[in-house]
DNA sequence: TCGTTTTATTTCATCAATGAAATATGAGCT
DNA sequence: AGCTCATATTTCATTGATGAAATAAAACGA
């Protein structure tokens, strides 16, 4: 697997020589789609390399941080699917697959009875408190060396880009 | 399909939350790789989305610009591995795929036969120069609202988290 | 009560991607 | 010539995810 500045230094050199001849690229614009694809896709295997000693995937890990971090702990199959992009055939094995070991129960809901309520369970949470702090020194790591003021720059510059992709499909939504 | 907007808000609430109860957290690194995550796997589907009537798919996509974007038009399907993080297998079916469609064609190298050359064709170039113009609009419109001083800051924190990544896996290299 | 809508699950069918191992060919070295 | 390594392809298998449609149960409205 290349490092990423090789692939970096490649498209840079790409790029280049594309915008050269393709008139009315926005070539900048492009490099930043690119930058963004690569270490994008990178962290994300970074994130799925470190889960998967826990046996968790992404959809499953997320699931799971959704309910941890609510205060009650609990949510629907429904909400869920909003939060986390998956279809609901999805849902369903999800819980089944965290159900199965534990890390959550299900209950019927009591105001309407169409719903299910899924609760994370005590060993749910400690679960959790166990794995998630194994991630913490490969998350500061990717951030060593940005100061405060470079994370604030990233922060907002990623919520205006974030504002863009969803003006990009709905253009009336906020 | 939740806006991004719903989900960082969402992850917002759960990351505040989050460290105020798990001491030793990173927070706002967290929040900023959930950032990258969310942003980053949107701009992918957006990317695959304007890729697919036009029967590509990412690999091949990157495959062909390479290609396109070299000065000679052509490589090797190991160097091609490299700079697509693909695997020598996939490189094959990808090199299958673009030469059925008439895009590359594969010779063999002189100087060592045990090598094969993939050039792009005349026809290939025609491609790449009616559907990548059909990506400016949207690439355009994804930074919308982007100053040059944003587009320098946020290259150059792409750029500095790329570096952290490659330095995760391989403390050594450059 | 009946019909419609909402919510979740189950069933079934893919589909896409990937990759390990065996194979074929040629380079490079002694 | 004979051995080892490099390169690409083929074969075979798997995994992993995904999702449409049918089903079940309950809310809601006329």
């Amino acid at each position: 697997m290349a490092s990423l500045g090789k692939c970096i230094q490649m498209m840079d050199e790409g790029i280049g020589r594309l915008g050269a001849t393709l008139p009315g690229m926005p070539a900048e614009q492009a490099r930043l789609s690119r930058l963004m694809l690569m270490t994008g896709g990178r962290l994300q295997e970074e994130l799925e390399l470190t889960l998967h000693p826990h046996k968790l995937n992404h959809s499953e890990f997320l699931t799971l941080m959704i309910l941890y971090s609510r205060p009650d702990g609990r949510s629907t199959p429904g909400e869920l699917c909003e939060y986390t992009s998956q279809g609901a055939t999805n849902m369903t094995r999800i819980g089944n697959a965290l159900v199965d070991r534990g890390l959550v129960v299900r209950a019927p809901c009591r105001e309407d009875r169409r719903r299910v309520e899924v609760h994370i369970t005590a060993a749910g949470r400690r679960f959790v408190q166990k794995m998630l702090p194994t991630l913490f020194p490969r998350v500061s790591a990717m951030f060593a060396g940005f100061s405060d003021h470079d994370r604030r720059h990233l922060d907002r510059l990623l919520r205006k880009l974030a504002k863009n992709l969803d003006h990009l499909h709905d253009p009336e939504a906020a």
